[in-house]
Parts: C-alpha cells; structure tokens; sequence
DNA sequence: GGTTGACCTTCCATCTACTGGAATGTCTAT
DNA sequence: ATAGACATTCCAGTAGATGGAAGGTCAACC
C-alpha cells in the first residue's frame, strides 16, 4: 500500500505518517521503486497513532501504549496507569479554561465594544481592572 | 532597572523577556556597562504581556493588543473583537476536552488494572472498542 | 513513443514560545 | 583581590508537525 493510501486509511496526513516513520514509531517495507509499503499492520499502527494523539496523548506516551498494544504479555495496569495520569492531566486543563473563560467572558460582557477608546478589557490587561 | 528586577516585578523570567525583546516587542534602554535598563513603562509592558499570555493570547495576538493598550485613540471595538474570537476559542477547547474526559474515563473505569493482559483501553487505541 | 499529471522520494527550513547552557563580562561586598 | 551574584551574547534544542524545492516514478491518453 502506498502512503497515499495509508493516509486516507489512517487519517494522518502522508507528511506525519513519514514524520512518524523519522521518529521510530514504525518501520514500513520498501518496494523496489522506494516507495514505502504498508502491511495492514502499519495501518493498524498508524490507527492507534491517530486515535491515541487525539485523545491528547504525547507521541512519547503514545510509543509506550504502542508497545504496550503490541505486548501479548502485557499488565492492563500499566496501560490503565498512563490512561489516568492523562486524565488527572485533562481535568487540571479543563479547570483551568474554565476560570479564564469565566474572566474573559465577564470582561468581554463589559466592553461595550463602540469606537470609545475606553475598554476594560484593556483596563484588565493592564492590571486596572478585576483580578479574578 | 536591570533584568532581574524587571522579571520579579513582570513574573517573568529573565529569558522570556529578553526573548520579548528579540521579537520586538519591547526596546528597553541600555546603562553604560551594556545592561538592559527598564523604565516603569516596560514594567507595565511586561506585566501586560505577562497577563495576556496567560489568559491564552498568543504572542501576536498580545502583540495587538499590546498596540491597542498603547494607542489612545483606539476603538474598544477592536479590542472586543480579539476577545470574544479567543472567548469562542476557549468554548471549543473546553468541549473537546470534556468530551476526551468522558471516552477516557469510561475506558479507564471499564479497565481492571490488573496483570491480566485484555485492556478496554488497548482494545479502544486499536479501534476495537466503543468510538465515543 | 511522448507527454501530462498525479504521486512518490529526500532534504532543508519554518512554525510557536520559549528554555538550557556555554563562554564571558560586571558589580558588590568582604 | 577575590568570591559570588548578576548580566551579556550566541547557539542549540524542545514538540509535533508542516511547507516547499528538486527530482524520480507510474499510469493514462494521444
């Protein structure tokens, strides 16, 4: 399979799935041309690649799944310990723009947004304003 | 002022605000030894720059807004503009983010987590599993 | 057989927003 | 005089790709 094909079967684009093949996290075949060639089990790989970095793992953490995925003798432990540092990881982001939602919203609100030069947004920015 | 207290009082460290310079976004002055020497003016340009960034501007877009602060004839129009477009930004991080919780949180409460080698969340990776 | 266009290759540069470190200079206090 | 805390510049590296140039290959059509 072509990496065109690999892409549209993926959904990575050809340029990551090339940068992914840079970076070590999977060695496709060659054919005689030069062109790489992907078994199903690339696909596979580059599958759980997509879904992984979409679920906001970090392409090392999603090399450790992999090996994980690919370890018939593997502890579901271990995966279930990485799956829940990223969720205590998750829960800290999303607390953390929802107060800067809360902030941006309530100045946003306030600025009667006409051609007066007077905004406190601005006034915010500049440490004028309420601090949250 | 030398670096040190500029990046005491702005909360930011002494590298960043050399790199603010670098990519012009201030021009402190210069003592005689080569030091850089930063007004009160440059406080407030760093401390403007300090809280913008961490309300999830990115550096161009504190670079606007850091030229709206200073221009005393701007509109608040335009400022509200800026904000309300990252205000929509934040909206939806934050949905893509609760939805990411939710598929991890099922699959992490579905997986044992013990040294059996099945692992709902492997199963999910490779595309086995529930798809959200 | 020639040509076009889609596809593939490698390599190098660029992006964001810093951060780290080396080598060197300066200020202050003892 | 010397130690230590500060400052300087410059170069490299981080994550995770993405863009583009220069060139090779393949399949179809005339």
């Amino acid at each position: 399979m072509n990496i065109g094909v690999a892409s549209e079967k993926s959904g990575l684009p050809a340029k990551t799935i090339r940068y992914y093949e840079d970076i070590g996290l999977l060695h496709p075949a060659r054919t005689d041309n030069g062109y790489r060639d992907y078994s199903t089990a690339d696909i596979h790989r580059l599958r759980f690649l997509q879904r992984s970095r979409s679920l906001g793992f970090s392409v090392d953490e999603c090399r450790q799944l992999l090996s994980l995925y690919q370890d018939r003798e593997r502890d579901s432990a271990d995966v279930k310990a990485i799956a829940s540092a990223k969720l205590v990881e998750i829960d800290r982001k999303i607390a953390e723009l929802v107060g800067l939602r809360g902030l941006l919203h309530h100045l946003v609100s306030h600025c009667h947004g006409d051609e007066r030069p007077d905004c406190p947004i601005i006034d915010e920015l500049a440490g004028q304003g309420v601090t949250q």
